[in-house]
DNA sequence: CTCGCGTTCCAAAACGTTTCGGACAGATTA
DNA sequence: TAATCTGTCCGAAACGTTTTGGAACGCGAG
């Protein structure tokens, strides 16, 4: 390995000179300067950064903890969001290191030895909570970290998140403009923080259009567990069934697809569903299905970015980013019959 | 941050004892040894990584680098290989440094910094190609690697690897019993190497069933963005189309099954579907498609776990790993109807 | 008593980098 | 002329760990 003393030694220099003169401190003539990058990569310089970071200025790299267990519903989440992340930190000259925790509490200590031991500058943490141990953590701890998926009412740390009620509402909206009235609702588990965001743009849309809430529509904090066909038969039973339905994951809507087919209900004649996510799932459904798609190597990137621009320039003030899903209309939506 | 000195001077000891009751050398006495264990848990004391490996002996942590696009027909590959390697990793004390690279050259050089710079102690190589520089390159480099995927006629190196060929020959001896006959191939690009395995599997059991290797039902290196749709039209219209087709990856069957389906063709009435991979895809076509299913998972685990036997043992030999895939069977095949 | 040996401990160097505090020369100012 | 400033450069310390090469001690053998 070719070493900071390599350089100075060929250019007849000191370390200390070399190592301003590669990192532009203004102490060091341009002469000199453009001699040292010259013999550094003619020797084939690299700077440690293990080395770099040991010396307590940077790691030059962020960390990330995702859950152990990948349920294979989330499809590909994970993978797209670490593809965003790793190819902007890339740019940046910043790895990213990854661990896995089996729950949050181990999730938590992963981060807390990142940041402690200076293996990693900062950190991504994603699946925000509603009330979430592990940002109270990081904010005590004073670590930079930037969260995908905000909490409400805490503005004082970083966050990049998916506008879902926005999504939700223009889904919605969608739905009433195919002349629907009745629209149920399939939600994601409550302990999420995206969760309340997408029910308050099923509120939202419903009560612009001066539509009544009526809870018996609602399915709330349904996770994949949990088995749908049984609540979802008592939905389409209903005196007065709804004539569209929006899930609020593909994975539910691919659950409610199946439930209502065994009740002998076609999609979309008898009813259109809405999914959210629009990941290969809902793409291969018969019908495939109208979706609300939210670009997760987008998100992995922009919540790389805020982390960056964090860490370089300090003491920037928390940023809040909100990012559009849009709506991919499919097969599973269709306009009211004439009843 | 707690390091050894604050132990060193808790215990009343040197920094060198303290770090060598630790890492239990033997040349300090049991009680001494039982008093640095107690006071370093006292004060919460964890090793710090970065200046382990900056002193020269393990980073304690591996490297992957992925593809840059992360194609989302690749499905859910990557994020449960990567939580396989992770889940393991983690058990071990070791941590995942990741990167993207654009093409095969940038991985390689992201390879190249990772272990010059010890960042990492060993890296993990995937998606094996048929002449792959990236293996050279380690090789030569002497940077213990792991990779998933093996390269015909090289066995110098570890590696994991799916049997490919017994699973497609499980699936044409599945066809076959099935009264199937004419089965036709629609491989994967041939630069990969799991290509050729699963092409072999193909040909052997043609072979054991004492059939022709009848080349107008072979269809090769298909890739997403080739146009499944001529191609297919122009093998089902042949004098004697195939009444089965097995491919090689999710996305070809799905892409298959779509073409066929505009064709008037059913499937699995006129014709028996096989596909490989049994990602979410293959499960929410309709019909659900039967499907040679890996476990990434345990894939990732497996590469995992060899990698660091090979870095803690030092010296090993290389060692192969096949990991058995199973046929999953749905409702896209079904037996061949009496003409 | 002296020598050698085993046990237990430690000081110091090393890994590659950054940074603090200054050194030195030449130019400018008083 | 002497003092100050400016532009370049550098020595040495520091980050937290491991490892090398002893040192100090007690003990039994010669």
């Amino acid at each position: 390995m070719v070493t900071l003393k390599d350089v100075a030694r060929q250019a007849g220099l000191s370390v200390t000179t070399v190592s301003r003169a590669l990192n532009a401190y203004d102490d060091v003539a341009a002469e000199t300067r453009a001699h040292v990058e010259r013999v550094a990569s003619e020797l084939g310089y690299h700077p440690n950064h293990i080395a770099r970071s040991l010396q307590g200025t940077r790691a030059y790299a962020v960390g990330l903890v995702i859950p152990q267990l990948v349920h294979r519903y989330v499809d590909s989440f994970w993978q797209e969001f670490i593809a965003g992340v790793t190819s902007t930190c890339g740019e940046a000259g910043f790895d990213l290191v990854l661990c896995t925790g089996k729950d949050l509490h181990a999730e938590q200590a992963h981060y807390q030895r990142l940041v402690r031991t200076r293996r990693v500058d900062g950190v991504i943490l994603c699946d925000a909570r509603v009330r979430d141990q592990r940002i109270s953590f990081l904010r005590q701890s004073h670590a930079p970290f930037v969260a995908f998926g905000r909490v409400l009412g805490h503005d004082d740390f970083s966050w990049v998140d998916v506008d879902g009620t926005t999504g939700v509402r223009t889904a919605v909206d969608y739905l009433l403009s195919l002349g629907h009235r009745r629209i149920g609702y399939l939600g994601t588990p409550t302990a999420f923080s995206f969760t309340h965001f997408r029910h308050e743009g099923y509120v939202d849309a419903l009560f612009a259009a001066g539509l009544d809430y009526d809870e018996r529509l609602i399915l709330e904090d349904l996770d994949v567990a949990s088995e749908l066909q049984a609540p979802i038969m008592e939905l389409m039973n209903l005196q007065e069934p709804p004539t569209a339905l929006i899930a609020c994951a593909d994975y539910l809507a691919a659950g409610a697809l199946r439930a209502v087919r065994s009740l002998g209900i076609r999609v979309p004649e008898d009813l259109s569903l809405v999914a959210f996510d629009d990941t290969l799932v809902s793409q291969h459904t018969e019908p495939p299905m109208t979706s609300i798609r939210q670009d997760n190597q987008l998100i992995g990137s922009r919540v790389a970015t805020v982390l960056i621009q964090q860490l370089l320039g300090d003491g920037l003030p928390p940023s809040h980013e909100l990012i559009q899903p849009s709506l991919v209309v499919r097969q599973s939506t269709a306009p009211l019959p004439a009843a």
